[in-house]
DNA sequence: CGTCTATTTGAATGTACTCAAAAGCGGTGG
DNA sequence: CCACCGCTTTTGAGTACATTCAAATAGACG
């Protein structure tokens, strides 16, 4: 492990060590799973028609996770910037073909693990068993609320509360972008903002 | 413990044995954690400004969580039917007060467990720890699946991906509650419905 | 049978999309 | 440093998708 490396690997253990506590051996244990990869940006890290083959978290960096329906356009179903994770859980758990794409956007930092190793860690270490009981209901929660928000609001007020949650988007992220997340073309996002000014 | 519960706490058994194994004395630990309760048609297991104190596993009947919004329109979350969870797991995790509702729409027979009692099970029988863990990512994954067809679908089409999924909907369930669910207006569904019709 | 709620229908309106063209904004190379 | 290229954003006009409002019809339940 390089001088480089144990910086990333210390944020994971502190991402982990915020919901459960790991002593020494536990926390080499994790490491010892964890594989480090670098993308340069609009490198990919998943392309339709791959199997997932990790759980991937991001160190440092921004990456998008879409899918390109039959006439071509993008949606967004997730950003990821540091400290959050990203993959296809589906095409994950049953090793089975994605239709999603994930792209880094800048150049960015991963530590990521296998189904396999997955599965090893969590026998070997179980307490890792409740961190991801933990994580995917963290992730439920969000889940649920971006449901609600696709279905009671309409175009313009998802990009207000996406504003408010998260105020920097906007500097990191190109427009279309952020319209192909909330559901939006990007011709409807700049009139939405054109009327924003206005006021 | 009746003869009649026996019977619900077997499916609650059935489905946590379909995803880990389990041996007599931890099914027992597991129903002794669980108490059942029924509800009738148009009974509220779950109100606005509540706490919602249970995770709730569906033995019979069906039930649907909603959210009413300042113009007083309800928007569906989520359904529930037999071997189904339902709960809101915001509140639930923080125990802090619902803005959701959580109605049965038919005679319905539950088991809950609440948070400690949760949390003492998976400390007795760790194995709960992965079932809960799987099943959350399970339930990520169909989110996941909602979003993306929530964003990249017209409503014509979510409805008709709906139909394809769960064919018996219809029957058991009023068009309008159809139509909170997929995030468009019942007048607009009975349109939708109309188009089909004449094709 | 009457009441209450759900569904349908129609018309008018608003929300969001498509298409096309123009303007802006980097980056690259001369 | 500027000119050019490719990509993103803006603008405008026309269209399609979806909503609102109101009234009529249909179903469910006591």
């Amino acid at each position: 492990m390089s001088i480089d490396n144990s910086e990333y690997f210390k944020s994971l253990l502190d991402h982990i060590g915020s919901r459960i506590s790991l002593n020494a051996e536990e926390q080499e244990q994790v490491c010892a799973m964890f594989s480090p990869r670098v993308l340069l940006p609009r490198q990919y890290l998943l392309s339709q028609g791959d199997i997932c083959h990790y759980e991937t978290y991001v160190c440092k960096g921004f990456l998008r996770s879409f899918y390109v329906d039959k006439t071509g356009n993008e949606h967004t179903l997730q950003f990821a910037q540091e400290d959050w994770w990203i993959s296809d859980l589906s095409s994950f758990l049953n090793q089975e073909p994605t239709i999603r794409n994930i792209v880094a956007l800048e150049k960015t930092v991963l530590l990521q693990i296998d189904l396999q190793k997955r599965q090893q860690l969590m026998e070997k270490v179980p307490k890792m068993e409740k961190f991801w009981r933990i994580l995917n209901e963290k992730a439920c929660i969000a889940q649920e609320q971006r449901i609600l928000n696709n279905i009671s609001l309409s175009g313009a007020e998802r990009y207000q509360l996406l504003l408010n949650t998260y105020p920097q988007i906007e500097q990191r992220l190109p427009q279309k972008h952020i319209a192909s997340f909330l559901g939006i073309t990007p011709v409807f996002l700049s009139q939405i903002r054109r009327q924003i000014i206005q006021k």
